[in-house]
DNA sequence: TGTTCATGTTACTGGTCGGTAACATATCGG
DNA sequence: CCGATATGTTACCGACCAGTAACATGAACA
């Protein structure tokens, strides 16, 4: 097995240990997996150590909860503000995330969900962790039904459901395929013709 | 973080070493995850030891590079003998992969694309084994889009690329829902409507 | 000034894991 | 029967890693 992460990278950026602990988490444990990525490794790029780390988040279990609570939370924030500045107006709802999503899957960063990979990673174990990931795609799952019924969709369920497909698929595809060829360059059109085709009949 | 396979069950089954050896890493690496399974577990899985093993499979890496081309053998003849058997009807070809879909996404023991997860337990390494990955992928693209396209398909790339995402989709959600509310038990019935879409125009 | 509390530092433990050495056993072809 | 070849067995090494103990530092605050 190839180490994944042997020299972390001092990603600083000020704030209190606890703070610089979880961006550090975040960074490292999306880029390179949760189970390649070790607390000392952690520590280091939040420029602190492994005592202050423990101090702070009682286990790596605990600390790996705590980044996809993180995540979550930002995903939350991000579609509340989405919602919220276009409050009312349901189809630029609608494009406001079609805008998001375009960005999210042309990122030359993305690797994937956060989410979907960590419940990749822990497979088969019961970790804590995995509830915060269900719980997490429950929830995005009303969220975009809500806003699918809100803007007149006849089957917002069924539509929802298709939409999501296509963006958890595209998401993971963009670690499998070579970045050239990779479907998930054709994910927003895709999107745009599938609502079209159930635009409120 | 918990430890995924503490004693594995001897998965026996006859044949030579190298036989029982890979194909208890299939089964091993695919339940529980690349990295949380240890030589020592697919050895004693296959009703053998660690020498033995090393002794096929210079390295675990190796025994990975292994494990995700049996995968890749598999598939593709499974592939081949779904084509085959409805050689020149392609519309019973379209079929027979819906009734495989199916049954795919409708296991109980789902745990994803081997290859995709493999593919998230290995990002941001240089590990041999994402070629393989990236080749199947694009393998898989190619039969796809000659099948539908020889089915008469009007987009046959644009209309594989749906199919895929949805398909990958799907699969990976099976990991981060709650069996009862994974939208992938709708995915059968999507795809037929995907197809109905764009039924030769 | 002196106390307190968070943080830094070093060193350590115990366990796991990938990988190897050395030797024993078994099987099979000549 | 003999020797070659594959396999089993045991024990071990070195690296890594999660987690802890003990102590040092430093800053805020009374």
């Amino acid at each position: 097995m190839k180490k994944a992460v042997p020299h972390a990278p001092q990603t600083d950026a000020g704030g209190p240990p606890r703070q610089r602990i979880l961006a550090a988490a975040c960074e490292l444990f999306y880029k390179h997996g949760i189970r390649s990525v070790g607390v000392e490794a952690v520590a280091e790029a939040a420029s602190t150590n492994k005592m202050t780390l423990y101090r702070h988040f009682g286990s790596k279990d605990e600390l790996i909860v705590a980044y996809l609570q993180q995540v979550a939370e930002e995903s939350d924030g991000r579609w509340q503000n989405m919602m919220r500045s276009h409050a009312g107006d349901f189809a630029a709802q609608v494009e406001a995330w079609l805008g998001y999503v375009e960005q999210v899957v042309s990122d030359f960063g993305e690797r994937g969900c956060p989410m979907a990979n960590a419940a990749v990673e822990l497979q088969g174990t019961e970790h804590p962790a995995l509830r915060i990931i269900e719980d997490y795609k429950a929830r995005k799952r009303r969220q975009l039904v809500a806003m699918l019924g809100g803007a007149g969709y006849a089957n917002p369920e069924r539509v929802a459901d298709e939409v999501f497909l296509l963006f958890e698929g595209a998401r993971i595809s963009r670690q499998c395929y070579s970045v050239r060829e990779c479907p998930s360059t054709r994910l927003v059109e895709m999107l745009r013709s599938l609502l079209e085709s159930h635009r409120s009949r």
